[in-house]
DNA sequence: CTGTTAGCGCCTTCAC
DNA sequence: GTGAAGGCGCTAACAG
């Protein structure tokens, strides 16, 4: 059994709360320095390590921050946990960070979880299928920010992406190329990012006098499988399209391996951008022409919102940042020579 | 404020025990079926949730499991908390992950912090610079158990692979092709699967008589960059290896690097094999041929020797586990054609 | 400078 | 079937 204060104190013929005192080692508590030699080295032997679960019980501040993802695999958010890691680390805080599988119920569990186990505050990418426990949490003042997707009817904290405008850009991109044909494969298709992105992309073929061609565009599930489905259901058409927008950075394998399957080089045959850049994109069988959104803009500026409604915890900020587009053109998109 | 036991206690006008005891729903304790549907209703209007903190205080049981990784940016061990997540709920288990940036530091602060948080048990990656507190780990009965790395003179739980095995085989899989000038790259070296995987290497060479080169074995951290740098050293030797062992999925995208500035074609030019497997594997420049662990059989194992040990705390058990190998070859790896 | 007291929210005996 | 009391380990406020 772990040490306690008590043990401290005893073994020092001291009150508990006397160990506590020189343990905190706050400045403007005296303390002669012969008890608090005596008491560091007490816990030196005794080894003992404050228990932080009462320690946040009693202070109701843990110093712990909370990260909701959907998936640990996806490159994108684990970056995403790997500059929240660092941005916490730097403040004093410790990361924790949940994987909810894409599942709504999992996220459900996971806030609770996270928010009844005295967490300071929360990150969230959530699953959007229900926003019930996102009410909730703006309800109680818990103090949380959104990320990558946010609910248009909800007041929160956020950061998200130009979506919309950075897949405009993207399509026009292909269009100068000379395409004309040109698909939109996603995962989930209810998802804020790729509703947007899906936007961007009609206003762009609108705008350029190009029919939508429903067809066109396709993706049920986040999935490798289901992306390679979609993309095989695309580039099987009598008409298929000789230009791809593709959203997700695992979404982006499915189509490859489509793509390889049916034996298409790329960009000869088959030009792709892809949502997100990813450590892997400039070495992958074609170097990725990709639109990307800096996370650690993303991670930083979050946390940043997170810390400012963990201070201000009655008066709560609602802020929706949005955070511009790089564009990385890289191998995968070129010129379309075919007249159709 | 978040509602307690108290307030739902006074809004029913009975006692806070009373109410703990629904709440619970044990089947054997006895509640007469009114107060417990006041009870309930009360709950739902409150929206009372459980302090979780309070609880683990009380109950020295938290029903968390804690991951500590080196990297959330890497997929091989961001697949291993994706597993990780998966099999703790299956059992009921929330699972929290700390991310150590391979800092040593952050890695001891991140066992105290967990483990003075009330997690149930420990699943670590180490960084391995030290072992202090590791030993502190065991000393004090606290169930965890190590992956992938593992320290010879602990006496722990782990699951690690048969790193030496396998890159031996590897090896010799490139010497049969024709190889006699093959590199080694990887990581920081005094990882214990580098460790493990170097020897591998030496022992295949040995004892197919082709002498072992110590400027063919190079790797200073884990990070593209110093992979490339590592990378370009051995490729500018005046007498450059003509296929290359690569410990790393991080190391192989700054090996990759290398091999493309240097307009080297793969496998034309040089053939390699890259420890470990990742979706992205298939996807990259050149298919690439891999030896690797079943992360899902890393993450059971893991997970079922923890759980043995968070039953049986008194009396932990210490098994190290090996995972078998699998080799996938793809396109990577070809026939030497020069003579040398 | 240090000890005493009270209580964070919960659960577990032990009464009745 | 339910209430009362005590305590998990810690800290804050108040004494002295």
């Amino acid at each position: 059994m772990a040490a306690t204060l008590k043990d401290v104190a005893k073994l020092c013929a001291v009150h508990p709360s006397t160990v506590s005192r020189v343990i905190r080692g706050k400045e403007n508590i005296p303390i002669s320095p012969e008890t608090r030699e005596k008491i560091l080295e007490a816990v030196k032997n005794l080894n003992y390590q404050p228990d932080q679960t009462a320690r946040a019980l009693r202070l109701k501040k843990s110093n712990v921050i909370g990260l909701i993802i959907p998936n640990f695999s996806s490159p994108y958010f684990s970056s995403i946990a790997k500059i929240m890691e660092l941005e916490c680390s730097k403040q004093g805080y410790t990361l924790i960070v949940c994987d909810t599988n894409e599942e709504q119920e999992k996220e459900i569990r996971a806030v609770n979880d996270l928010s009844s186990r005295g967490v300071d505050g929360l990150i969230i990418a959530p699953v959007q299928e229900c926003d019930y426990h996102i009410r909730e949490l703006a309800i109680k003042k818990f103090p949380f920010v959104l990320i990558d997707r946010c609910f248009d009817n909800i007041e929160t904290n956020a950061v998200i992406c130009n979506d919309e405008e950075s897949a405009y850009n993207a399509v026009v991109h292909l269009i100068n190329l000379g395409h004309k044909k040109i698909g939109f494969i996603s995962g989930r298709p209810n998802l804020y990012p790729v509703i947007k992105r899906l936007s961007g992309y009609k206003k762009a073929l609108q705008d350029h006098d190009l029919a939508l061609q429903e067809k066109y565009i396709a993706g049920v599930n986040p999935t490798l499988e289901d992306a390679f489905n979609s993309a095989q259901l695309l580039l099987n058409l009598p008409v298929a399209p000789s230009a791809l927008i593709i959203s997700g950075s695992i979404i982006t394998l499915g189509v490859l391996k489509a793509i390889i399957e049916k034996k298409l080089a790329i960009p000869k045959d088959i030009s792709i951008i892809g949502f997100t850049d990813t450590i892997y994109s400039p070495y992958l069988i074609c170097p990725l022409t990709t639109v990307t959104h800096s996370i650690k803009e993303i991670g930083t500026k979050a946390f940043e919102l997170l810390l400012h409604n963990i201070i201000n915890e009655d008066n709560p900020s609602h802020s929706k940042v949005t955070i511009k587009a790089e564009f990385f053109i890289r191998g995968s998109t070129t010129q379309n020579n075919s007249n159709e």
